[in-house]
DNA sequence: ATCCATTGTTTACATAAGTAGTCGTTTAAT
DNA sequence: ATTAAACGACTACTTATGTAAACAATGGAT
């Protein structure tokens, strides 16, 4: 029932949406470098994550082979929604005006969110 | 700068935001209902976001008299910045696409966005 | 057969967050 | 003057989160 999945946790799927199954280790290699956690961070993460069961694991000798068990799209619709719903009474609307009178939308954003909302139209 | 601010918090900012200044007794009536929250919890939600500097207190005899320093608008655009950064890689449009493609945007959200964005190059 | 490296499990510890109780003081009502 | 209500301050307790050390088992190297 979607379980929160908390910023740190998000990385770890990053990786694991990014190429799946990986060993604990192969996780923290590819983390190691951008968010400098320990090996031990990783698997206690991992381990946080599995018992959300929002990754599973698979037995591969004396170690686990982590794999999503969400979809990373639906997790990001999830959790759009959420934020939209919060903050913007569910309309996606306000958001994009509310960026757009920052200034942090692009012509270039502008240009491609118009080409998206043409193509749902046809 | 940019004290993060909880979900519990963020109620009570959206009491603040619709009228100002209140006394605690005031915020907690209009949250009452809807939350659920206690006078105690309600009084210590606005002492954390006073802590934080994100509402001021004036005296006003023995109580306090609350009011937001941080503008509504300042405040979501941050939000909004951070999860898209995060989420999307600071595009806006593949939010909206994942929104769209899981269905969460109606006709009317589409003609809308259509709308604003035709008025924001105007 | 021995020992070290690898891996999961358990435990830890600080801060944030949700939710509220208690205490001491002040003030309005009687 | 007395008392009960109203307030802020302080304290409390649980779960979540970030970050990891300690430990135990196991398997590969020698």
């Amino acid at each position: 029932m979607a379980e929160r999945i908390s910023d740190a946790e998000h990385e770890i799927m990053e990786v694991l949406w990014t190429q799946s199954p990986l060993t604990a280790t192969e996780v923290a290699d590819r983390v190691m470098d951008s968010k400098g956690w320990s090996l031990q961070t990783v698997k206690t993460l991992l381990s946080r994550l599995a018992a959300k069961a929002v990754v599973g694991t698979k037995r591969d000798g004396r170690r686990f082979l982590y794999t999503p068990l969400v979809e990373r799209d639906d997790y990001l619709v999830g959790v759009s929604r959420k934020f939209v719903d919060r903050l913007f009474g569910g309309k996606v609307t306000p958001l994009v005006a509310h960026l757009a009178e920052a200034d942090e939308l692009s012509d270039e954003d502008i240009r491609e969110i118009e080409e998206l909302l043409r193509e749902l139209k046809a």
